[in-house]
DNA sequence: TAGGCGTTTTTAAACGTTAATAACTATTCG
DNA sequence: CGAATAGTTATTAACGTTTAAAAACGCCTA
């Protein structure tokens, strides 16, 4: 491999020079700059990133901490930032926390010693504070779908509650009035907040909220079956069902099918994300929509404006979920 | 940030003797090793990995280049590599080429600046002329899912072969004798290889090929359902319908439902890779496995192996796909 | 023609490690 | 008792850049 000392030599230039031009920004005579830059030609000459990053402590890297490698919501979210961040010649170091508090702090420090120059990380067992005190260190910390107050200008979030707002409400208007609620993990702000829409649509159309009507689930298939199962058997009565996300959603369809359901007549559904396998469900399944590659664009924006100081770039950080009506919420009216 | 010169000093000894604590490998006598090992807690040492890449020459990071960085497929397969690549403390760098040969291309040479030890890649544009050439450069390549016989020691790969034998012969054997085929774009070699193993199968049981019964689709959702509108359009008469992946599968699946089929009564289908929705499907999906998690973890075993020199590793090479047997195909003997 | 002032280029010191080689210290052996 | 030897530790030169500070170069002006 050529280095820059060869390129120097050959161009009759000092170090300094070749890298001036390598960097091209500070004053180099067109002359000069070509004659380099005709040597590094010659010599198919790659600067070697890890000095450059010794040297500048730059690495242009970025960190990228999500749940889970797999799954259609991180797929999503890692090809977004990975796409735009490529373009500026960026990488990223990407790592799972699994959700769980011990595995997303050891992943936040491999990062940091990595030495990436920012994380976008999407984190759920965490805390607060400890995000807040993560963010004083050397290593900039932006946050995907999690909105905490003291470092609101690092997060890009959805509006959950207005997504919790907006399932419920397409129920309430396609004319059903006992709703169930298959809820998420309440320690996940995400689920939580999903929750407190459908709290608030309800209290908008004089509905109570009853807790028979209400399950908690683990946002994954079996929560949606373990939920329809647990009013079954208590025999609880209701014409539409809310689940707080796409995967229990997918669960509680099949449980219903298996158990005598004609759907979408008997039962209406709706989940939340719009993660690609809704739309192969059958019937299709009608849910919220979860910008993620929108956000994860929106995250690698914020690095590349913040960080590598690029210029004119405008970016929303707080997203607003729609309703994706299909299949599986006819109109009883 | 404490660098290995503060723990020298510290400790009382040269740089080079907290460099051999560091990598507990030459001789150093305990004492010493206690009283490095005190300096470097007392001062929160971490050592810098990019001075140790640019001192070793090794940088601890594996590129990896899959075609997608969403898609059940690349998700399952990215995961099991990193994960089994973090417990070894190396890190991975990932980028996609989008099965297109110029940007696979370009992530290879993205992937080879930024100084990776070794690059485990899922590709499928490039020849194998260019993976061969490339094989020779500094960066030893591993190759997932594609088996090239010059560099077969650094492959990872399905008897695709016989996956198709077993995806068509399980028809066969559930008295199935006009079986339709949606084969993917055959410069895949994947594809082309499934191709192979259905005519296999055909053959064994005295079934000719049939052009009418055959149609090539893009491995994505439409291409199940343009074959099945093809086939329908043309009046071909079939009782079972093979894909050569899950995507397609479900795509026919949906067409079928919606066409007034009866499934899985008025049509068998069988699709191939296993991947997390089938079994969300309706009625659940009969496939081939792709144990792409194991392989994920046979690449990652090899370049522990291989570059990192880890001992006792022994690394199976080629899988055997396996059927599962689902809903979707019924015995109609 | 000396001085001054931009512009351009060079010098040299980092950046934080590794690793080859040299050097030191006991111990053992003939 | 001198030398060989094994076990440890120190010295020092890389590794390939960036960057602040110094120097050189032209050109203009008084």
């Amino acid at each position: 491999m050529a280095t820059i000392y060869q390129v120097s030599e050959m161009a009759g230039v000092s170090l300094s020079t070749v890298s001036r031009v390598l960097n091209n920004n500070d004053y180099v005579s067109k002359k000069t700059k070509k004659k380099v830059l005709e040597a590094m030609k010659e010599l198919g000459y790659q600067p070697s990133s890890i000095a450059r990053s010794l040297a500048s402590n730059r690495t242009n890297s970025v960190g990228i901490l999500v749940s889970e490698l797999d799954g259609p919501f991180f797929g999503q979210m890692m090809s977004a930032i990975e796409e735009h961040l490529r373009v500026a010649g960026k990488h990223v170091i990407i790592t799972a926390g699994h959700s769980d508090e011990i595995k997303e702090k050891s992943g936040f420090e491999f990062l940091i010693s990595r030495n990436c120059d920012a994380i976008i990380a999407h984190v759920e067992a965490v805390s607060n504070e400890y995000l807040i005190e993560l963010s004083k260190g050397k290593t900039p910390i932006y946050l995907m779908s999690r909105y905490v107050k003291e470092i609101e200008q690092n997060c890009i979030s959805l509006d959950n509650v207005l997504g919790g707002y907006l399932a419920t409400k397409a129920m309430i208007n396609r004319g059903h009035k006992r709703i169930g609620y298959i809820a998420g993990p309440q320690f996940k702000v995400d689920a939580s907040d999903r929750l407190l829409g459908h709290k608030k649509a309800l209290a908008e159309y004089n509905l109570s909220f009853d807790e028979n009507l209400f399950y908690i689930g683990d946002f994954k298939e079996t929560g949606g079956s373990d939920g329809l199962r647990h009013f079954l058997q208590n025999k609880i009565q209701m014409s539409a069902l809310v689940c707080a996300n796409d995967e229990m959603a997918s669960g509680a369809m099949k449980y219903a099918r298996e158990h005598g359901f004609n759907l979408p007549k008997d039962l209406a559904i709706i989940g939340f994300d719009n993660v690609l396998f809704t739309n192969y469900l059958y019937p299709t399944l009608t849910t919220i929509n979860n910008p993620v590659p929108e956000m994860g664009r929106a995250a690698a924006d914020l690095v590349l404006k913040d960080i590598y100081k690029l210029g004119g770039i405008e970016v929303i950080q707080v997203f607003q979920p729609k309703l994706i009506l299909r299949d599986s919420t006819p109109d009883i009216n």
